[in-house]
DNA sequence: TATTGTAGTGAACGAAAGATCACTTGTCAA
DNA sequence: TTGACAAGTGATCTTTCGTTCACTACAATA
């Protein structure tokens, strides 16, 4: 019940910290959304900052054990409408989860200020991606469905542009329909660009 | 000399801000950085938001008058090394102007407590470079330059992966010199990739 | 049943925040 | 020379912040 607690403010810290930002969020409010009145949350906690450093231990054990490990990679596709699919189930779970956009703000907000913040947020929006796939096309030029070029190349000019399209829906959510769509073009006009016929 | 203490004032706000974010900066250090007393600071500005706001419009209409009027288009180039150093001159200017950072910068961090930084948010990072680069594409597909395809989808997909080395940058300055290195390596594949031979 | 530890309460604290105000100084126009 | 005003000072106000503490309720254990 303990335990309960404390993953409870954790849950709601990351949710006050990704709207108003660390400084911006107050123990008071934390408390209340929780039901608890303000001193409540220094039975869990010792401090504000304290409950700081465990959200950012959550989300780095998070992402470790989600996109960190080579067992989570996903199956190389065996043609181009798979490797289209894909993505757009990978950008469906990215945009829509709320643990994940909720995180990625976090990290938007607090890359400055936080070192870990900051490491995190590379990982999150550049070399993550560009790793995953990294591996998929190179996977992809051995079955023939891709021309021959450097993967690495091909995953940071095929991530970058998806990237931006998932900062723009967490920035401005009414537009998630068209970024969707954008999405699906981009990855179209990649295959065409750099699919072997 | 009101309208430059004025202006000061922006100035640290803008410094201030970009680092600390609107929520964790106060009045106290921003006067002190100017060698003023914190009351001093409301002889120019009633308020904290209306420091805020005043900065806002400052960098609204900087960049009305630098990226969003026709004639500050740069001239579309006539051979792939041109646009390369084209390309580079601009990276060069936007990871380095103090000014330009700092907004880039704030931006990030206010992008979802304000509706107006918001908005230029996405200007700055997605369609302002999308479509400057969108005319470039164009006029070097009519030079024959570039092979003939939708110039917004190239210009999406070279403006994009920039602006994600970009924001490494303001996250990691550390990483200034390679992500120079690779906006240009980039910048040549793209060129291999789209260009004419 | 007696005891002990845990989760939560409500009052209170000092520090720091944004803002106000009476006052001084210096500049410039009448 | 004088009057008015803009710019800056220092004391002070109110509010809110993070945090502490004595206390209560209650569940689990011995």
């Amino acid at each position: 019940m303990a335990k309960d607690t404390k993953e409870r403010i954790l849950n709601a810290a990351l949710e006050m910290f990704s709207q108003k930002g660390y400084e911006g969020t107050n123990i008071r409010e934390l408390s209340a959304s929780l039901g608890l009145v303000k001193s409540g949350i220094y039975k869990h906690y010792e401090s504000k900052e304290e409950i700081w450093n465990a959200l950012l231990d959550r989300m780095i054990a998070y992402y470790g054990e989600r996109f960190g490990s080579p067992e989570h990679l996903p199956p190389v596709p065996d043609s181009p409408e798979e490797f289209i699919a894909m993505t757009m189930r990978m950008a469906d779970l990215t945009i829509h989860d709320e643990q994940i956009v909720k995180t990625r703000k976090v990290l938007t907000l607090e890359q400055f200020r936080d070192d870990r913040a900051r490491e995190l947020a590379t990982k999150h929006f550049l070399t993550g991606l560009t790793e995953m796939f990294t591996h998929i096309f190179s996977g992809m030029m051995d079955k023939g469905l891709l021309r021959l070029d450097d993967p690495a190349m091909l995953a940071f000019a095929y991530a970058t542009p998806i990237s931006a399209l998932i900062h723009l829906c967490d920035r401005e959510p009414e537009k998630t329909a068209d970024a969707i769509r954008r999405i699906e073009a981009f990855s179209r006009h990649f295959l065409a660009t750099y699919g072997v016929k």
